[in-house]
DNA sequence: CATGAATGAGTGTTCATTCAT
DNA sequence: GATGAATGAACACTCATTCAT
């Protein structure tokens, strides 16, 4: 008989994971109190310690939360077996693309409070390092991917290579929370044309580092 | 004789701040308290309290503080005619290198908690807007000034392109701190990679550094 | 047809007093929550709810509890019409050895619970106060009968000396409690030397323990 | 200059502990809360905790408190070089007397408290142990001056009797706190009795155990 | 009858800030 | 100026108890 008992349960749990995610987007997770959230969740205080044991541990099961929708976001856009440039090339617009909806904007400033809440707690660095580790992972299997069919020079490190890529988002995510006026458009065409510059130079000759310390006598 | 007493009080806030950095890096705006500021200080809560009317107000010298530093970094690396593309090479190695020692670490940590601060406070927010608005407008001149050389598509937005530059080493920031072993040699190898290829597909002339070494002879 | 549903409930009452009891001997009455209760029970609140209707109540029923038990122990050993002096020497030494094992000295870590509650809760002091007069008269009624046997001196205050003998039982047990290397055996016998000292000392006709180990040939 | 600051401390700390006494000694210390030591102490929440870490710090503090105004007692009443079994019933009648006094009442209703929260704090536990140590210490070594000197029988174990007369003294103490209606003079009258049949029989001839068992051939 | 999710007043404790000395 | 004892509102969290299912 636990069947509907579990399924309340856990409806209960998001109700009040989404009442956190409100409040610490909007206050951040130390200006936040427990009554703000527990009012938020139109409960109890003594229901929400049914289902968290923290405040601790709901900020970590909004980090773990974020990491889970994130990684699925990725899969989504880099599985197929498509043009592993394209792949990389819908997946930044994708993620643009959510910034400019309110909805997505929001979750990223609660994403953002959990970046720096991971310097302080090593819980939560734990769980964003590793929110962090499999798009990096993804990314850079796509950039080999696009390596190995040529279209991207194989001197480049594949795994650097996708850090930047990671910072280029994680980088304008700040400044367009800092700014909500900054426009995604002109800096999707920044990315593109970064990425065009990065594959136009691939098909036709690889000019390896080393090969411009040799000279460029072609 | 205001004089010698200013000094000394200029003295003291400078102490103050120092002993603030070192906590707020170390445990966070919220979760360091007065109580550590001051004893880090060695001084008394009551003088501290002279010298700043509350601990927000640290927090905003301190990220007033940060804008002036960096601002002054980015004016004498771009601030010369030199080369533009090689300017923002320069600044790009230079701030990675600052990444990898112990006391520009310890400066970044302190800087990225500014960052989600500035979500969370008016205050802060400006800033740490005006702090970043500065760096990208300088980088955003040299972009320009690429773009006239013809070392850089005309085709691309200047100002956008600065942002990604800026997200880039955000981003990166983000990542060293997340996770110290994660090395800045690839990472600087992989933000010239980019350059490069930005550069080298620019329509009218392609100028590699190594052809530049070699002198310009073509 | 209530018969049976009477015995059931009597069993779970029963159940929840034994649970109740392990969990105030373990952490005490304040220390232990009616969760910690209600879980070694292995029932649900509401069940636990229907028995009592408060903690203080399962206090009280303990209190009650401990006061029957003790009350037979006593009348068991001092009913009999024997040997007055013996019928007390034979009551410390079963109390004492109650001490030695792991279940009494359980019970009397739990009743010296009660002890000090009695100070805060006037119904738990009604009920320790009970439980202690019975005891109190029953050794009284002891001594008279030894003194009006010549073997106590009739000078002594029956009640006081009831009153000592008690008294050097609690005490005792605390002693025991805060260190439970102290040992029985040394007790006793020192108990032993004082009922000696006290009946050898009787005006008319001092019988030693030896001399009626010999036989009543005098 | 820490001089007069320290004085004023320690001023304090006292004033605190005095109204934490109050209150224990009311609710005892589970019913009792910081708010009422706080009230009763007529200071802030924030100057109490500047003196005591914690309530459980207070309770340790007033239980190491009392061994130490305990130990002074006893060594007061046996130190001295006389008669051994006068400074024995000196110490009976003073602590007796104690219980007679309001003042005296209340404290040992606090000290009866620290009795079994000993039972569930190992750090009272030990605090109440080395409080009952000392007086058992400074009483078996009287009892052992009395043997010497034939006035009590040298068959008796020193240490048992020690526990004995704390007995007796705890023990009443639990007796006059649960009904302080329950007259000291008996009682008194009832340990003289005891003291007197101890050591009665011990100066024309010492009757061991031993003796005893040989047959009463005397 | 039994369940256990829900309640909410109350707990010990913290900490930015003030102000008499 | 400098001090640091004092403040007190606020905080995270607990737990005896209830009641809809």
């Amino acid at each position: 008989m636990p069947r509907i008992g579990a399924e309340r349960r856990a409806g209960r749990r998001a109700e009040i994971l989404a009442a956190a995610e409100a409040c610490f987007a909007r206050l951040g997770f130390h200006r936040a109190t427990m009554r703000d959230v527990i009012d938020e969740a139109g409960l109890s205080a003594g229901c929400v310690y049914t289902h968290f044991p923290s405040k601790r541990a709901i900020v970590e099961a909004i980090a773990a939360e974020r990491h889970v929708r994130e990684a699925e976001a990725i899969a989504a856009a880099g599985g197929a077996g498509g043009d592993p440039v394209e792949a990389l090339r819908a997946l930044a617009h994708r993620f643009l693309a959510e910034l400019s909806t309110r909805r997505g904007l929001e979750e990223r400033r609660l994403a953002a409070q959990t970046w720096t809440e991971a310097l302080l707690d090593a819980d939560v660095r734990r769980i964003v390092r590793a929110g962090v580790e499999q798009p990096l992972a993804a990314l850079a299997a796509l950039v080999r991917r696009a390596q190995a069919e040529g279209r991207l020079s194989p001197a480049l490190d594949a795994d650097a290579l996708a850090r930047a890529m990671v910072a280029l988002f994680h980088g304008f995510v700040l400044q367009k929370l800092w700014d909500p006026r900054v426009a995604e458009a002109p800096y999707r065409a920044a990315l593109d044309a970064i990425l065009d510059a990065l594959t136009r130079v691939a098909p036709a000759r690889v000019r390896t580092p080393a090969a411009r310390a040799r000279g460029a006598r072609t």
